[in-house]
DNA sequence: ATGAAAGCGCTAACAG
DNA sequence: CTGTTAGCGCTTTCAT
């Protein structure tokens, strides 16, 4: 094989509908009327012009078309964080929705930051995105509210802002779920384990729904404990102390309720680090119910979100918001969450 | 609050760069030589310009400005499947370089499926990608190899084809070690396990390192295993079997080298559910070095990828590409893996 | 049934 | 230093 054969070659350039429309001998709307099947066509020319489009390998240049209908069809999806197997899933499950409905995804993972956050949907508002969805929300509302006030449809899924449409679990009841469990199990001193990096909205609704169980259950008072895997340390109700002493002594608490399966199965593996058994000595409740949470070596007790159900539901509003099926204030729309129990709680 | 407030309206029509020209007083060209910090503005009309631009909200059409330049900044990536944690952490750090050297991420989602692979890349072509960069590539070559000739760079990365630029680690070599490890062990009946679903040309480079390693160790014959997790059988060397016999009996096989760590982990789950222990009766080694694989609970010995490495070289072999930076034939980069030991092999 | 013409929002010469 | 102009590739009236 010769070595030019295998050169990359400089892009050429890509042939246009005119390229068609005289190598087909008609006029470019012909063309298009043929490429969009538009109907008045005679079958002649419309094989003539399938043929020159064939020989050529034309291919409608997508920007083009937006730029004229003024509007796109893609998507923009932004995510905290795509490592974060729970993300990913429904990362693939919205672009999976998505085309199915005719729509391109573009990504824009946040990291969780704020900043970049706004930079990214700054990014898919330049390509003019038919409409965002937001899998994450970690930003500053009042910001971003304004730039995308009257801008685009706007969807949440899976988290809520009151601002645009929200497909999600009730992360209230959810957290209740799974809260109650632990509960229901005898435990009496149960803290809440949350993640600083991860922290959104769903968070605030999860502590309030752990509150709320052990309010009803009489329980109290409520800890916080905000860590950063894989650290030794933890802020525990706003003050540091070392990880490990909140799970010893008399006064140690025996149950966690995690705000997401992430932040549990770090929990799980610091608590085999320090050589705390679960569920032992400390049971562990996660939420999202991700792949991993159901290996045998991990078997995670953990409230599930239904994310197939989310992705097509939030892909659905969104559409819909877009083709105008939809119309009027934000609507929510919550989908059931179920508890899956596994090895990681026990009675006390 | 007003329910009109609250409503989503329709979406307004963005302020144009003309816009801004007349809220100005200036000329259209003026306004797009702000915006692009084009030398020779004055002060006082660059200040001017920027006013309006605040005012109205502007932001440049991503798809006009790409139109007129017959290029776009938008990379297409093509992943098998995006809830496969290392193709996760890949796709996150693919964008996040593609964003720094000024490219934005388009990704399609192919699950293994070479038809969903054409038409994903065809979407691609269709926006007019600068650059196609394959996280997998399942598909046909031939076919791909003619849709993509001479319309755009294309890099490989973390998987080979040879009419493209390729950045991965040497498969052959990682799986040799991999399955030295073994050998040195003292295992002599060693196979090598595959998801059908999930294999590419990668999978070949592995099984050729896993056989080269047997060879020079003068142990045979190699025994491939196909399977499908969870199911309980397998196609062994061609023929369909009960997994579980395969690891019974005096001719058993005592350690496996997977083609990859969701293989393996999946393996080692299976394992745990017949009571068979890892590594005990069963060695078991991975490929990739996803973060799970590092949990205590999993501890998979693995071939460690380096992920950052790979996206970083990536995205700069295809940007360098685009920009005619780097001309000629297809080249290709191999970086180094290593064997990271963990608990779930040990010595026959 | 087909073609001609007017833009979509922008950049990039080229004039002034 | 600033404005004028000619497209980029396509869709969409409106004539023919």
């Amino acid at each position: 094989m010769a070595a030019s054969q295998d050169s990359v070659p400089a892009a050429r350039k890509p042939p246009t509908i005119l390229d068609v429309a005289s190598h087909a001998g008609v006029s470019k709307s012909t063309v298009s009327n043929v490429v969009r099947d538009f109907p008045g066509v005679s079958e002649s020319t419309r094989r003539r012009v399938r043929a020159a489009i064939d020989q050529l390998g034309y291919r409608p240049n997508v920007l083009a078309r937006q730029l004229v209908q003024q509007r796109t069809n893609i998507l923009g999806v932004v995510v905290g964080d795509l490592a974060n197997p729970f993300f990913a899933e429904m990362a693939k499950l919205v672009e999976r929705h998505a085309a199915a409905r005719g729509y391109t995804a573009m990504f824009c993972n946040t990291e969780g930051d704020s900043k970049s956050e706004i930079a990214g949907v700054e990014t898919l508002l330049e390509y003019r995105v038919a409409g965002i969805v937001f899998l994450t929300f970690s930003g500053d509302s009042r910001t971003m509210r304004e730039t995308l006030q009257h801008q685009v449809p706007v969807v949440f899924v899976g988290c809520h802002e009151e601002w645009g449409d929200v497909v999600s679990v009730d992360d209230v009841r959810g957290a209740k779920l799974g809260t109650r469990h632990l509960v229901d199990a005898g435990h009496r001193r149960i803290a809440f384990v949350a993640i600083p990096e991860l922290e959104d909205r769903s968070d605030v609704s999860r502590w309030e729904g752990y509150r709320e169980a052990l309010v009803e259950a009489g329980l109290g008072p409520e800890v916080r404990i905000s860590w950063s895997p894989p650290s030794d340390h933890a802020s525990v109700d706003g003050i540091d102390r070392k990880l490990v002493d909140v799970f010893n002594g008399p006064d140690r608490i025996t149950a966690v309720f995690a705000s997401n399966d992430v932040a549990a199965i770090a929990l799980q593996e610091f608590a085999d680090r320090v050589a705390l058994r679960v569920p032992h000595d400390l049971s562990i409740v996660g939420f999202d119910d991700v792949p991993m949470a159901g290996l045998a070596r991990i078997s995670l007790t953990t409230v599930a979100q239904p994310r197939d159900e989310l992705a097509r539901l939030g892909i659905a509003a969104i559409a819909d918001r877009i083709e105008h099926k939809l119309k009027g204030p934000p609507r929510t729309t919550l989908v059931g969450v179920n508890l899956v129990t596994r090895l990681s709680t026990a009675p006390l």
